[in-house]
RNA sequence: GGGCCCGUGGCGCAACGGAAGCGCAACAGCCUUCUAAGCUGUGGGUUGAGGGUUCGAAUCCCUCCGGGUCCGCCA
């Protein structure tokens, strides 16, 4: 039974006015665990008991009996504070971690499928900050939503058609002379985006280039041979470089959609939105949604040229997905920006009559911004997603060969590569997803506080000490007294509590915020507690179980994070 | 002009309507004992401003101020 229904019970009986939802609802859980586990606020009562919630808390707690989940319950001020047994909680949540495993936490299995889609690359541009960002997010949620034993389908989306395409297309064709990745020794994406600038700076000083560009979109569209040999060239140059950024960042996805496959697929929705009156032509001849009915902009579906909207894309995509992976909910992991467009997009495909619609979901996330403003890659202010990998893989290879001089090439390498990747990751997950994210070098890339490098240390500790000891056996976990103990049971007794508020709240900072909690904890254990030299064998043992009980939750707990733990660091 | 988001100690961020916290930075300590990427302590906040609702507001409502973003025959 829950510690909530025992006390909702016991609470019932001397409070008549209350059901035992009701009280279950009314309890909180105390801003610091030395004043308690849970916390009664006795201002309900005070209106029916005309007494001042004080003495109502004073009253109760001489009053109440405590059963064997329960040790005490103390008054402070209004609140009636609960502790739970300590004896009786580490051997329930010891018990569990070692019974369960990596499935300890697993909160009620939703068994549905979804669709995740994230990144969104642009060909022309190699990966940035935001991109960090938007994957981050992108895998950590999906590995959330798979803890909660949902089928997920991760999904990409490459813009590979239009102008922006036939821009950097133009500029190779001039000045590129045939060069190719290999001969520049550039990465894919890096070349193909060197072209995409070039454009805009001679774009600038000659006018014809412009006009070059849209031709070749014609020419592309009508299926130019020539072109459309060019145009792939170009992109799968673009998607090897993304595919390696990929691969060293942890970016994994089960298909990449093309919007040149379907861009021009919308034609049978915009006949059916004509003929049912969601859409309509305006004065100028173009197509548009007629949204103003439901308080939402107009929407334009079809140039007055007839050729395609970018949203065309986007409504073929969505049946699409579900025509693959027959969804029961879908997200799209893109920044806050695209809040309006998102609108349109559900409602728009809603009014068609697809109840799709009603299963999409915009998962928004603030934008990365710099100290001095936002990124904007075309004016250099921005921040290369493979330099920035590379630039902290350094750092952080330098920290460990001061710590370890002699350790092998090949193990620095992947050692400094996984704590560059974890203080990335931590530190754009930890913020409120909708909030936007400020990156500060100094401060998003250190190893040390609150940030990933700091996780994974706490957890190479505890590998540090198991590896010293035998696998304990049979260990006496009501040996475990220590404050310090008991605080690290508790935080690891609140892991579900962390998942569950993640997935309701869409954001990944939860999760982030407790583990921060849980590796403090730890630290604090470790700093004062011996667990190899403690005054007996059977006090080792328990010990010994308690970190292996902390190494097993941080590490189920880093890997939905998408980060990899590292057992020597 | 309208819509959406945000405003919390110097900086970056937390806080189901309930008892303002964390990390940097500053200052003072702790390595002959399981990894000091760590631990312990000190200082620092009328939660942008003003009203309202409530026993109780950083949190909900209104007004204002500041910042971001969107409102394209761009993608």
């Amino acid at each position: 039974m829950h510690f909530k229904t025992i006390i909702a019970k016991l609470l019932s009986k001397e409070v008549s006015s209350l059901k035992e939802k009701q009280i279950i609802k009314a309890l909180e859980i105390p801003p610091d665990s030395k004043l308690g586990d849970y916390a009664f606020p006795c201002f309900l009562l005070a209106k029916e008991l005309k007494k001042n919630p004080n003495e109502i808390a004073k009253n109760l707690s001489q009053k109440l009996k405590m059963p064997k989940e329960l040790s005490k319950a103390e008054a402070a001020g209004p609140y009636l504070n609960f502790f739970v047994n300590s004896t009786f909680l580490t051997q329930k949540i010891l018990t569990e971690i070692f019974e369960k495993k990596e499935n300890f936490g697993k909160p009620k299995p939703e068994n549905k499928k979804i669709v995740v889609e994230y990144s969104q690359p642009n060909p022309n541009k190699p990966l940035h900050l935001g991109h960090l960002r938007n994957d981050s997010i992108g895998m950590a949620f999906s590995n959330l939503l798979e803890f909660y034993e949902n089928k997920v389908a991760r999904v990409n989306i490459i813009n590979d058609r239009g102008i922006h395409i036939c821009q950097g297309l133009v500029a190779y064709k001039k000045f590129g002379k045939n060069s190719t990745p290999e001969k520049e020794k550039l990465k894919g994406d890096k070349f193909a985006g060197k072209y995409y600038v070039l454009f805009h700076e001679k774009a600038k000083k000659d006018e014809t280039l412009e006009k070059e560009a849209q031709k070749m979109l014609l020419d592309w569209e009508r299926k130019d041979k020539n072109v459309r040999a060019l145009w792939k060239k170009s992109r799968d140059w673009a998607l090897e470089g993304f595919k390696e950024t990929y691969k060293t960042f942890g970016s994994e996805f089960d298909k990449i959609y093309f919007e040149s496959d379907l861009y021009d697929k919308a034609k049978p929705l915009i006949k059916k939105g004509l003929k049912t009156g969601v859409f309509v032509k305006d004065d100028k001849n173009r197509i548009i949604a007629d949204l103003e009915k439901y308080k939402i902009p107009n929407k334009i579906i079809l140039r007055s040229d007839g050729s395609s909207i970018y949203i065309n894309q986007d409504m073929v995509l969505m049946l699409k997905k579900f025509k693959d992976y027959k969804f029961d909910e879908s997200y799209y992991v893109v920044a806050s920006e695209q809040d309006l467009y998102f609108k349109q997009l559900f409602k728009i495909m809603d009014l068609l009559g697809y109840s799709e619609a009603k299963k999409s979901h915009h998962l928004s996330y603030g934008l990365v911004l710099l100290p001095e403003g936002k990124l904007k890659s075309r004016e250099g202010n921005t921040i290369d997603a493979d330099d920035l990998i590379k630039q902290l893989k350094n750092s952080a290879q330098k920290e460990i060969i001061k710590r370890f001089p002699n350790v092998k090439k090949d193990e620095l390498e992947k050692r400094a590569l996984k704590i560059a990747l974890a203080a990335i990751k931590f530190s754009m997950l930890k913020i409120d997803s909708k909030k936007n994210f400020t990156f500060v070098p100094q401060q998003s890339l250190s190893f040390e506080g609150d940030s990933g490098p700091y996780l994974m240390y706490s957890y190479a500790r505890a590998k540090g000490i198991l590896r010293k000891a035998s696998n304990p056996e049979n260990a006496d976990f009501s040996l475990l007294k220590e404050k310090k103990e008991l605080e690290v049971i508790k935080k690891l007794w609140h892991f579900k509590d962390a998942v569950q508020k993640s997935r309701s709240s869409n954001s990944m900072h939860h999760l982030c915020i407790y583990l921060n909690e849980l590796a403090t904890s730890f630290n604090s254990f470790y700093q004062d507690i011996p667990v190899l030299n403690a005054e007996n064998k059977e006090t080792v043992k328990a010990r010994l179980s308690l970190v292996k009980a902390f190494s097993i939750v941080l590490k189920k707990a880093l890997k939905l994070l998408n980060v990899e733990p590292l057992e020597q660091m």
